[in-house]
DNA sequence: TATAACATTGCATTGGCTGCAATAAACTAT
DNA sequence: ATAGTTTATTGCAGCCAATGCAATGTTATA
């Protein structure tokens, strides 16, 4: 019991390695990639900068996107699950509040921006690593939802917008939640847009 | 010249070798994953089944999902685009009638319908695809559209539809344009959707 | 029939990724 | 402090995906 406290509370020489050496991983594979891109880094660079084996590597991250992008276990912290409990007002106001306010995900946005803007190739993966996630957002919509059909919009909604930002950040400004909601609010307004003209 | 007129054509035993060799490699691909999913089918399986060298595998498909879902060279093909240069109406409308209505996807759309619906796993890796042809669904909606951002509107509310109606699919049932829209007026209507209280 | 074009293949190689068993370090309890 | 347990790290062996190159055989052209 108390070793599972102290173990969870970070303390112990044990555990503070841990971190650390998580985090050499993460460093190098963020410098890396954000140099020389996805594909001109390998493992085995990163794993030569941040001195550890290409074994210990895999304890820690499942992929070199993973390591460069920091991406955690749990996609969703007990924070911000907590905070969208306890929300009020509307599903998708607090959805966007939960994946850009707080959380993992709030923490790397800014690497995550610079990365995905100096290396649009890292968007494919990274839409593929939200599509990951997007069932764990979905099981805590349908907490909060009328229904689980109404849960499943709302979280795509919010992911496209999601996926709207990143795409368009040129800018350099870390989303916000409002960003976010006036991206969807442009969503909703192109519904009615008429065709114009090519250029012919 | 001639050459390459007779090839486009499909004329010539050659070109008829090459497509009958594609098809071949795009069932055996399309059967074995649909037996023992992604992970658990081999390239090399694959080879052996549509009796070709592995080498000559990846001269057809990049990947062992693109050969399952029988993924071509465009992404959008030339009837598709023509027909939306030719749109009347709203963007929205005509962008989803040249995804679903016509073109490549349409012709695939039940073999990739039954697949993710046995297989969930294939989602990821189809949204990580998905996206790779944003780029030319954004390129084409240009034409069209009154500014570069309006496009790219357009083309996240129409594809977060489409992922929705892949997600959604268990009916069997092959997505229309029509299906998709009303998927949108979903999405639109979730917006003001309001939180309800937990099962506390 | 000669020759140009090209589809197929084998081979070698690189890189991502995993399982297993050994080692060394950190923790626990006495 | 010591003995015993846990566990982070590592090396190794191996599978699979993917690419480049050069050789071979088949189709097209003239």
């Amino acid at each position: 019991m108390s070793t599972l406290v102290t173990l969870d509370a970070g303390d112990g020489l044990r555990e503070r390695k841990k971190q650390q050496t998580r985090r050499a991983i993460h460093e190098a594979a963020y410098r890396l990639v954000d140099e020389h891109g996805l594909e001109g880094t390998t493992i085995d660079q990163i794993c030569r900068e941040a001195e550890v084996s290409s074994r210990t590597f895999f304890n820690y991250f499942p992929s070199k996107m993973a390591a460069a992008l920091g991406i955690p276990e749990e996609p969703v912290d007990d924070e911000a699950a907590a905070r969208f409990r306890a929300a009020t007002g509307s599903l998708v106001d607090a959805l966007c509040d939960m994946i850009v306010g707080g959380g993992q995900f709030a923490a790397r946005q800014a690497r995550l921006k610079g990365l995905v803007t100096r290396h649009p190739e890292l968007i494919r993966t990274l839409s593929g690593m939200m599509t990951a996630t997007r069932g764990r957002f979905i099981e805590l919509a349908t907490e909060r939802a009328s229904s689980a059909a109404e849960a499943e919009l709302a979280v795509t909604l919010v992911l496209a917008a999601v996926s709207l930002t990143v795409h368009n950040g040129g800018d350099g400004q870390v989303p916000t939640a409002e960003l976010l909601m006036s991206t969807i609010d442009s969503l909703e307004r192109v519904r009615s847009a008429p065709l114009v003209d090519g250029r012919g």
